[in-house]
DNA sequence: TGTACATCAGTGAACGCGCGTTCACTGATGTAC
DNA sequence: TGTACATCAGTGAACGCGCGTTCACTGATGTAC
């Protein structure tokens, strides 16, 4: 036994007293360390300081702790994509451009847990509980699609709500994946991630018919101080057309 | 040695005479069937039928064969990119969408060279020739921006060409990687991941300000047989508006 | 309050496995003369 | 046209490693009486 653990046993005596929630930090230090595919069951004990046996008490297995990880990580994107979402208010498609900064910003922020969510292989159905959560945060962007639904501008193209949510996904997903990823190792870009997705949904949302002619990060409904561009002014945050 | 083995030595003779190929050809199979992840060197030279220590005849390690699956996989990823824009024909925006259906198509059919692309972990910059082959493959959908941005009608958002491609490229990454993967694992959608990209696609371009009333998969610039829907109405592919 | 005992949550040694990698080697091929 | 020889592209055995998993075990804890 190596000193290290040595020490350790004695810090804590021979009962670790909380070890299956060490085991899940341990997992997510390491998947955001070495990615979803180098996480080891061993390792994880190892970091938890514990014999490589121990985890067996609280895992059937490194699946099964694996989707206890993506499953806590779908818990918590739930959490803030509903903060975000905060009920529609103060406009819904302001809110609704909120979610997908949300779901950014968790990729950003919680790289492992999204390479557990999303990227680690494990099959969709692998446990309920899995697919629940995962439902659940799927959810909210779905029921914040409902409500811009029915605000759909007449005269105007009406896809149904659901597939409103699975275009937001898609587009949060993609930027996600593609650029916003801690791996440092992704194209190098004359625009941040932010800025990228929330144009495409700017324009995505005009193309449903919705007036989005403010620029970005200004907040919407009335501007604190007066702002020199007329409202309703057809440039986007790109600047003015030519 | 394996009866196999020496059955295949018989058929070829000592030397196999394309192993570079061969193994490039077992990774693919190997990715196709356990992902990118568990595609392993020693794996390779098994299914070409070759001794664990011959690979390295030919690749210096396990990653540089997976980055030259990766960068044959972009170079056959740009070629069907460019085949689907063809050069703008028949119109800009219809050649656009197909670029869109053309890049899910790729993440269909080839699930292994996507995964040894997008999922396999390797970093963008572990070699030249692979971020070229890469960046080529997006100067198609760049390129095929610029032409667009050019016809952008006036008084509508004018984002650069590159974040337009940056859009089209998030929107069918996203798709592809969420709904339209071989994993079979994936959740199941009442529409198919075709529809639903060139609908987000069709939204987008509305966005921007052209007219793409059509229904999909209709020949858009003379249908060949009269459609009873006049041409202009303002209802998309989901239908009239109520 | 004490004690016997069941249960729980760890240990540590061992196992078989497959991997990546190396090494000295050898059979096949191509080429200079 | 032959032949000697350099080079190339494989072999197969061996190595050290870390993994997942199992096993009989033991220290700690809680509880019935």
């Amino acid at each position: 036994m190596s000193w290290r653990k040595e020490q350790r046993r004695a810090e804590r005596g021979y009962h670790h007293g909380n070890l299956k929630e060490a085991l899940l930090q341990a997992a997510l230090g390491l998947i955001a360390e070495k990615g979803a595919a180098g996480f080891t069951f061993a390792d994880a004990a190892r970091m938890a300081g514990v014999s490589p046996a121990a985890p067996y008490r609280h895992f059937r297995d490194r699946d099964e702790l694996l989707s206890s990880v993506a499953q806590r990580g779908f818990e918590q994107f739930e959490a803030r994509l509903m903060s975000a979402w905060d009920d529609g208010r103060p406009d819904t498609v302001t809110a609704f451009e909120r979610v997908g900064k949300a779901y950014l910003a968790f990729a950003r922020e919680e790289p492992a847990f999204y390479s557990a969510m999303f990227e680690s292989g494990l099959p969709v159905d692998s446990s309920p509980a899995l697919m629940a959560a995962g439902e659940r945060a799927f959810g909210v962007i779905r029921a914040a699609a409902e409500r811009l639904a029915a605000l759909t501008p007449p005269g105007r193209p009406r896809p149904p709500a659901l597939m409103m949510a699975l275009h937001i996904w898609s587009m949060s997903h993609g930027v996600a994946s593609l650029f916003a990823r801690g791996d440092g190792a992704r194209r190098k870009l004359p625009m941040s991630p932010e800025e990228l997705l929330e144009a495409e949904v700017l324009i995505y949302l005009r193309g449903l018919g919705f007036p989005t002619d403010r620029r970005p990060s200004e907040p919407p409904p009335v501007p604190p101080e007066a702002s020199g561009a007329p409202a309703g002014a057809p440039n986007g945050p790109w600047g003015k057309p030519k």
